[in-house]
Parts: C-alpha cells; structure tokens; sequence
DNA sequence: TTGGGGTATGGAAGCGTTTTCTTTCAGAAA
DNA sequence: TTTCTGAAAGAAAACGCTTCCATACCCCAA
C-alpha cells in the first residue's frame, strides 16, 4: 500500500555516494565538499527523504529530545517560554516533550525516577517550587537538569528578576496622584509547588512604595485566581474601598485585561481615573495600550535551552545563573490620553 | 558516569537465556514456558530494565507510543480522560505523548506531518474541530486516529452526547418555580476549533426547557469564559436582571463553583434562593453539595483508547461511534437544605 | 525402535541511522 | 621527484531491539 519511506542508502545510491556522507551532510559535518553536499541535498529532495528519527536515537545513543516539565496555568506565557526553548532547540534537531502537571496526582508521578520524563538526554523544569518537593531537592536522574523560570543552586538556571519588576511597577505609579492597588495571583497549584512568583512581585511593589513614601495598605491587595474575570472583581472591589483615580498595578497582563474590561463598563477613564500597569509584555497588551513590564520570555526560554544543550554535550562547569530582568513598556493605560487639538 | 541503561542482553544474560527468548517475554509471546518467562521477568525486575522504545520502532515497526493531542483549556477534565487513557494504556505497556495544542501558532505545527506527533503508533484526538482545520478532514498519517470527546464520520470517536445532558438539565430544573438562567462556556481556541461543546450544552437546555413550557430568555444566557470567577461575573449580572429564586444551569461545574462563590458572599441560600446545577461531575461537587451532570469522563477516555488499540493491531472495519450520556447527580443545590427535628 | 509433529529456545539477520576505521588523493615541504 | 599531511569519502561496525530460521527436545503413534 503505504509505499515505504526512502531510506539514507537510496539517498546515497543516488547521489552516488556512501551512506557515511549522507549522514555526514543530515549532521552538518564540516568535512563535506559544497559540491557533494548539494548532491546529495539534490538527492534528498528529489526522493522526498526525511530520517527517520527513530533509527538516529538508537544509533547515536541520544533521544534526541528533551523533556519540559512545565505547570499549565498561564497558557500565554508558557506558550512563549516553549517558543523561546523551541527556536533553539528545533535548530539543533531536538525534539521536546512536554509533560504538564496537569495536577498534584500527575506531579508525583514525576517526580518517581521511572517516569517517562527522565528517558530523555535532559530535562527543562519550569516550576520554581518542584525541586522543593524533591529528597535532597535533586530531581533522580544522572542527566543535565536545567531550570527556567525558576532557581536552584544545585541546577543551571534562566530566572526572571520578579522582585525587581515589581519596584519598577512602583517607581513608576508613584508618580501619579491618587491611591495605589495591586493584584496578586495565586493558582492552586502553586501552594502545592511553593511557587512565589505572584508573591514577589507584589512584595516588590509594596517595597519600592514604602521607599516612595507611599505604602501599600494590604486592604489595597486583592488576590485573584489567574483569570481575566478576576481583574474585574479586583476593579470591582476596589471601587468598594475608595474612590478613582486609582493606581492599579495588576501582577499578569491576564488580570489588567479583566480591569480593563471592568472599567470599560463602569465608564472610568482609563490612564486617568483609572492607571493601570500590566506584568508580562504579552503581544496583544500594544493593541489595548497597556502598560506593562515586559518579560523578555523567549529570551529567558532560549538561554535555558542553550544551557541545557551545552550540558548535554557534556559540558561539567558549576551550576549558572541567568537573571533576566523586565522592562518598563509605557502606553495609555499609564498615560492620560492625548488631546488632539483641533 | 551515568551508567548505560541495562540492555536486552544483559537481561538475557542474567536470566540465562537467549536474547530471543527475553524479546517473546516482552511481547507476551505464547511460546515461552511460564517457569522461563518468571526467570526472565525477575531478571528485568532486578536490572531495572524497560525496552528502548526507539529501537523497537525502528526493529518492529512499532514503537508502543500513542500520542494524544489535546487542547489545554479546562485541566480537570482533560486530567480526568487522559486518566482513563493512561489506565488502558500502561496496562498493554504503551507509553503516551502529549501534544497540548497552547496556542493557534501550536495547532499549525500538529498539522504538519512531520510533527513529532505521528511518528507514534497512533493518535489520540481531543479536539472538535481539529479534524475541520484539516485538507479533506483527515489528518495526515496512515496511522489509525481515534477521536475523544469529539466526532467525525471518518474515524473512531467515543464522545458525550452534550445536547442530551442540556436537555436533562432543563427537566430537572424546570420543576421549580422560579426564572431560568444558564452559563455558556466560550473560549479563545474554541473559536478556531470550532469547539461547540459549551453550545451543544446550552441549546438542549434550551430545547427542554421550550419542550417543558418554560422557554429560555436569550437575556438569560451569560456567556463566560472557563473560569470560577466568570460565574461569580454571571450570578451578578442574574441579579441585575431579576429577583430571586434562580434556577442556575451552568455549562461547567468550575463555572458552578464561582457561582456558588458569589451566592454565598451575596448570602444568597443555595438550594432555596439560587438552584444551581453543573456539568462535569467532578469529585469536589460532592463535598460542596453541588447538584451536577456527571460525564463518565474516564470511561470514554478508555473506550477510546481500546479502540485504539484494536486499530494499531490491525482492526480495519469501519468508523466507529461511541456515544456517553451523563447522569443527573442531585445534591442540595437543586433541594431545599433538609431541616433536622430537633 | 523409529519417525513425525509440535513446542521451546538460541542465535543470526535486519531495521535505518551514527560513528569509527580505512583508504584515497591532493597539495605542501623536503 | 619523493615524502608527509590532512581533508574527503567509502565501508563496516555498532546501536537495541524484532523476527526468522535452525536446532534440540519431548510425546505419541506406528
């Protein structure tokens, strides 16, 4: 039926060569003259070969793939965390497998040295608190280890900088006149897995206030699921406590969505009644002109892939650190609207 | 360093066989005395043993893996079938990969056939519409697909009958006095899928309630995304539109929970004030009295999987369709709470 | 006793690659 | 011219399995 797939020798008989040049030229080996390689590229092309991957893993002793243990909870990012991981290593002919704590039952399971998530060449780990669960918070596998968006002093680690994005968050609204809020997030999953993520951001907040002169009441915090509609009660609440203008800084972009939302249909002007300062730089926040600190994601994700490759090819240097910090984006939700003149 | 991951061999040396003889063990050939295969079970046991799944591929043809692609929107119920999935799968000894379409970009990726998703024995498919993105609707494998939670007429499916479960929420809820409210689940992905679930759910309560003379308002309709908070949002809104009593159907039972969330910051008593049914049936309802339409989740994921099972061992009939009902669990939130005689 | 037919098993071949080992050949140094 | 060096490339040996083939053995009928 299927008829079957070429395979490297009728490549190589092809472009009448050895399979051993093939090889050489799927594995961009310096030691292929140019004319050769386009032969045998031509060849490849023509017969519509693709290697099979299946028979590099056994023969190379690699999987060829890497494993990402990731929480699924703020999609957005963590699609952009996997696209930064994925440039580089697709680059590389890596592939990745994603395993998600979908819940606390699946978390065991991985954390067990049999699961599926240590039959890799390396492991990605996203989750700050995994490794506190860990005996001798060591993840039980011989292979490199890598963390990202998380830190250890036992891995190699790409971490953003949160405390110090929340006091940009401060410095920046103190300037405007009126009362300041924040909104924290806090999943579930996240006291399971110590993640302080949400935490630190707000307590950067209120410490980059307090330097201000201006401290945070911890009535002016509101916690919220990671949710759109949870910035809206936050708004909601809010407007309980005090009256506009308020400062609002949201700790995800997801949350000053909601806000924004929420002010919309209250009739608050936003940049003025209401300031509101997202925390993530996600692509859509330009169009809705929020504010935000912009997390450099992929980048954060690239460095880590990178470093977990180097581990894998065996480099035995000391645990690195790689702290990325945030930058402050400005647009109209910080910013009272522009009067055109007429 | 690591040390190699034991072989065949090793384990056939152990045992004191032939390594033949260790591959029929693995593949539950009959031909191998039961007092041999006990030798050479113990022997994997001692070395830790599991077969190179790679290397089976690229011997056999099979490599004992099933992907199972998923988009990642409601966790407990995806947690839940991938639960029953797992349940069918270890015990034939095949591994799951998971494919979690994060995002439109993701989708494209899943729909390329180099995708590391059909390099496995089979798919596994959780997503309505995915089988619409697709040229002619099929995906672009030889390999057998099976549908979950989802049909098409060209391959296996095992879904919920949801308009059902609608229509049985509408003859439960319509016995009470009082105004007839429902939530809708709408999300960003569903759009592109085509996902109608959330819909399916809301037109048959629809269809019952106008059956039982009791026609729904379209003013009555919230439409939310998949979020507690998004029922807090709706039973606010309810009540800006009308008094109490309600009769709440909500498409999710997460929805359910904000609702019940809501009602009780409101002192609103459910069961008399606000009746509120779900829909999913999770664990947690039953501790929160929450009257519900469970869906036999784990059963279908199974059902799935040991079809598609059949097919990866050479089942060549035509599609078939496996329909699930739910099943109306009442608890206190569709009862007047019982008053104890003293 | 001999032969036939099954069952249990060891070992070799083969899957499609990577990697190592050789061989070939061109060009630089003597 | 001869020798040496290094680059290019073919051939062969892994890699860890499945599968096929051959052999050894046992039981039973002739």
């Amino acid at each position: 039926m299927a008829k079957r797939k070429p395979t490297i020798h009728e490549v190589a008989h092809l472009a009448k060569v050895g399979i051993g040049t093939v090889s050489r030229v799927l594995n961009n080996h310096p030691s292929v003259r140019p004319e050769t390689r386009n032969r045998v590229l031509a060849a490849m092309a023509n017969l519509g070969y693709s290697p099979n991957p299946h028979a590099r893993r056994v023969a190379g002793g690699r999987s060829y793939t890497v494993s990402f243990v990731l929480p699924v909870i703020s999609t957005e990012f963590y699609n952009r965390l996997l696209e930064g991981i994925e440039h580089i290593l697709t680059e590389e002919r890596y592939e990745i497998a994603l395993f998600p704590i979908l819940s606390p039952s699946r978390l065991e399971r991985y954390l067990e040295s049999r699961s599926l998530a240590y039959q890799t060449d390396g492991l990605l780990v996203s989750s700050q608190g995994l490794a506190h669960l860990l005996p001798d918070q060591k993840f039980p596998t011989e292979r490199p280890v890598v963390l990202v968006d998380a830190y250890s002093p036992r891995y190699d680690s790409a971490f953003m900088d949160n405390r110090l994005g929340g006091q940009m968050a401060a410095l920046h609204l103190a300037q405007f006149p009126g009362a300041m809020f924040a909104i924290q997030v806090q999943e579930e999953l996240d006291k399971v897995l110590k993640n302080t993520v949400g935490q630190e951001r707000i307590e950067g907040f209120r410490e980059g206030l307090r330097k201000a002169g201006k401290p945070l009441p911890s009535a002016h915090v509101f916690v919220s699921r990671f949710s759109a509609e949870g910035g809206r009660l936050a708004l909601q609440h809010f407007l309980r406590l005090a009256k506009p203008p308020f400062n609002i800084f949201a700790g995800a972009d997801l949350l000053a969505l909601g806000v924004l939302e929420e002010a919309e249909r209250q009739g608050l002007a936003i940049g003025e009644q209401v300031r509101l300062l997202g925390f993530d730089g996600h692509p859509w926040t330009a169009a809705k002109g929020l504010s935000t600190l912009a997390q450099p994601i992929e980048e954060m994700g690239a460095e880590a892939a990178r470093m977990l490759l180097e581990r894998i090819r065996g480099y035995k240097g000391s645990p690195r650190a790689r702290r990325f910090e945030p930058t402050l984006v400005v647009r109209s939700s910080t910013q009272p609207h522009p009067v055109y003149a007429g």
